[in-house]
DNA sequence: CAAGTGTGCTTTACCGATAATAGACAGAAA
DNA sequence: TTTCTGTCTATTATCGGTAAAGCACACTTG
C-alpha cells in the first residue's frame, strides 16, 4: 500500500505558508494552492479539511481564512514526510559511502528490504534505476553486484564529465550573446561574488551554487543525455561530499575563483580563455574526487 | 509469481545441444551444462529430469546418454520462452515505433498492463529502466509521458554517439598495436568482406555485424558510461530498423564499405584517416536515422 | 463565462505472497 | 584431492491487491 507522505509533506509546506500570512488573511483557491504545493487538488482538499478540523483555518465555500498560526508540534515529523523511494535512496547512498558495502560484494535485496524496513519491490525498483550510475551491475536471475566507488569509477566519470561540459560550454558561450544568456551569466557571477565575501562562514553553501553553475552550463547543451548525465555527477558529489568534509573551505574557495575565471572569460567573449579555464576547473574537480577515494 | 521461461528457454537450447550429438553419446556434467546454458544447476537438473522422462536421455548417476534426437514438437513454443520483462520490452518498442503512441501522450501503466497481459509492476519496472533512453519522462505521482521519437531525439542521440565513438576510436587505434587488438580487427574485417560477397541475399545479416563492430570500438574506451550508452544506440537501431526496411540493402552495402574504410586506415596505422572515415560513417548513420523519422 | 468547488472514478505507489531459480554444503564417485 | 551429485536453503521475478493521490466533469459562484 501507499503511505501518505505526499500529504504529510504538503501539509507541512502548507503550515509554512500559513505562518507567512497574518491571522484573518485568506488563502488562495484550491487550484492555486495545488500548483504552489506541486500536488493535486485532491491532496490540497485533504490538507484543508485537516487544517479546518484542527482549528487553524476556517473553510467554507471559497473562504479559507487563517484562524491562527500552527504550533510546532502540528507539523508532521520529517521522517514521515519521506517517501519510500526517497528513504531507500538516502539509506543506500549512506551504505555505499560509509564503506559498509565492499567492492565486489553482492547486494541482497531481501536483506536490504529488512534493513531499510521497506518491501523488496521498493529496493528492486531503486536498484534498477540506480543502475545508470554505473556503480552496480546485475547478473540475470541473480543478485546485483556492487562494483565499488573506485578510482576507475572516478576516472571514467570525470572523463565523460569533461567531454560533456567542454562541449556544453561552447554552446553556453554562444548563448551569452543573447539577452537571456547575459542575464543568466550576470546572475551567477553576482551569486559567486556574494558568496566569496562570506566564504569564511558560509562556505558550505557552495555546494548548491556549484550545482546551479554547472547545471546552467550543461543545460545549455540542449541535449537530454548530457543533462541526464549531470544528474549522475550531481548525486555522486552531493552524497560523496556529505561524507568527506576534508579541506571543504579551501576547496570551495578555490572552486569559486575558478568559476569566476570561466565567467569572466565568457563575459568578454574570449572563448579560448573560457575553454582553458573550464578545462582547468574540471581538472581540479577530478583531482579532488580522486583524492577522496580510499583504494589505490 | 515467476514463470518458468528460463527453464523453457534452456530446455530448448538443450534440445539443440542434443541434436548436435550422436545417439548414444554422453552429455557433460551438470556444472558444465549449467555454464554452457548460462543457468544454475537447479535448472539443469530440472531439464535433465524432464528429458529423461520424455525418453530422450538416459540419466543415471553421472551418465547422461542420448537415447534419441528430440522431435520438433518437443520444443517449447518461442512465446513461452520469453520472460515477462522481455515481452514488455518487445511490445513497448513496437508500440512506439509503429507510431501508436503519439508524442506528448501519457502512458497509462494499468492500460499497458492489460494490453500486454502482465502486472502493473512489470510495466512500472520496465518504464523506470527505459527512462535512460530519453524517450519518456515522469511527473511524480503521476503518469509517464512519451516524448516522441522525434527529430530532436535523433539529433541529440547522434551528437553523443559521435562524441563517444570518435573518442573510442582513438583508444581502439592504440589497441591495434597489440596482438589481441590486431586479431580482433582482422576478425572483424574478414567478417565484413565475407558478408560483402553475399550481400545481395544476406544483407539483413548486417545488423548483427554492425552491432559487433561498433560494440568493439566502444568497448575499447574502457569507460562504463560509453559502453552503457551504446546499449541505447543498439536498442534504438535494433527496433527502429525492424520497422523501417526502406533501402535496407543499399544502406547496408554502403555501411559495409564505410566500416572497411575505417578498418583499412586502422590497419596501416593511419589514425588521421581512421578518424576521418569514422566521422564520415557516423555522419551517414545520422542521416539515415533522420531520414526515417516522420515528423518535420 | 471564467474560475472555483463537489464528487466520483482512475491511476499510481507500495506491500506481501508464491513459484522459479540460484546457491551452498555434505557426501559420493572418479 | 578434485569434481560431481543430492539435497536443502536463500533469493529473485512476478503477481494481485489496497490506500493514497491524481484527474475529469458537472455544478456553482462571482
Amino acid at each position: 500500500m501507499k503511505d501518505n507522505s505526499v500529504y504529510k509533506r504538503s501539509h507541512n509546506a502548507c503550515l509554512d505558508l500559513i505562518r507567512s500570512h497574518a491571522t484573518g488573511a485568506l488563502l488562495g483557491s484550491e487550484p492555486s494552492l495545488a500548483q504552489f504545493l506541486e500536488v493535486s487538488r485532491t491532496t490540497v482538499r485533504t490538507i484543508l479539511s485537516s487544517l479546518a478540523a484542527a482549528g487553524i483555518l476556517h473553510v467554507e465555500g471559497r473562504e479559507k481564512r487563517v484562524l491562527r498560526h500552527p504550533y510546532d508540534d502540528e507539523y508532521f515529523p520529517v521522517t514521515e514526510t519521506e517517501s519510500s523511494a526517497e528513504l531507500v535512496e538516502r539509506k543506500f547512498m549512506e551504505l555505499i559511502l560509509k564503506g559498509d558495502l565492499k567492492p565486489g560484494s553482492m547486494i541482497n535485496t531481501l536483506e536490504l528490504a529488512r534493513q531499510f524496513a521497506v518491501s523488496t519491490s521498493a529496493i528492486r525498483e531503486y536498484l534498477s534505476g540506480f543502475n545508470r550510475f554505473g556503480l552496480i551491475a546485475k547478473r540475470p536471475n541473480s543478485s546485483w553486484v556492487f562494483q565499488g566507488f573506485t578510482r576507475a569509477f572516478a576516472l571514467e566519470l570525470s572523463d565523460i564529465r569533461e567531454l560533456f561540459e567542454l562541449k556544453s560550454i561552447e554552446v553556453f558561450a554562444e548563448r551569452v550573446g543573447t539577452e537571456q544568456g547575459r542575464r543568466k551569466l550576470k546572475e551567477l557571477k553576482t551569486a559567486h561574488i556574494d558568496l566569496l565575501d562570506r566564504v569564511e562562514t558560509d562556505y558550505h553553501n557552495f555546494s548548491a551554487l556549484d550545482e546551479s553553475f554547472h547545471r546552467a552550463i550543461n543545460d545549455a547543451s540542449q541535449n537530454r543525455f548530457i543533462r541526464e548525465f549531470y544528474d549522475v555527477i550531481s548525486l555522486i558529489f552531493h552524497y560523496h561530499f556529505q561524507w568527506n568534509k576534508i579541506d571543504e573551505r579551501e576547496r570551495n574557495e578555490v572552486a569559486i575563483h575558478e568559476h569566476l575565471a570561466i565567467m569572466e572569460a565568457l563575459e568578454v567573449g574570449d572563448i579560448r580563455q573560457a575553454r582553458k579555464a573550464a578545462a582547468h576547473h574540471l581538472e581540479s574537480a577530478r583531482k579532488t574526487l580522486l583524492r577522496s577515494i580510499r583504494d589505490a
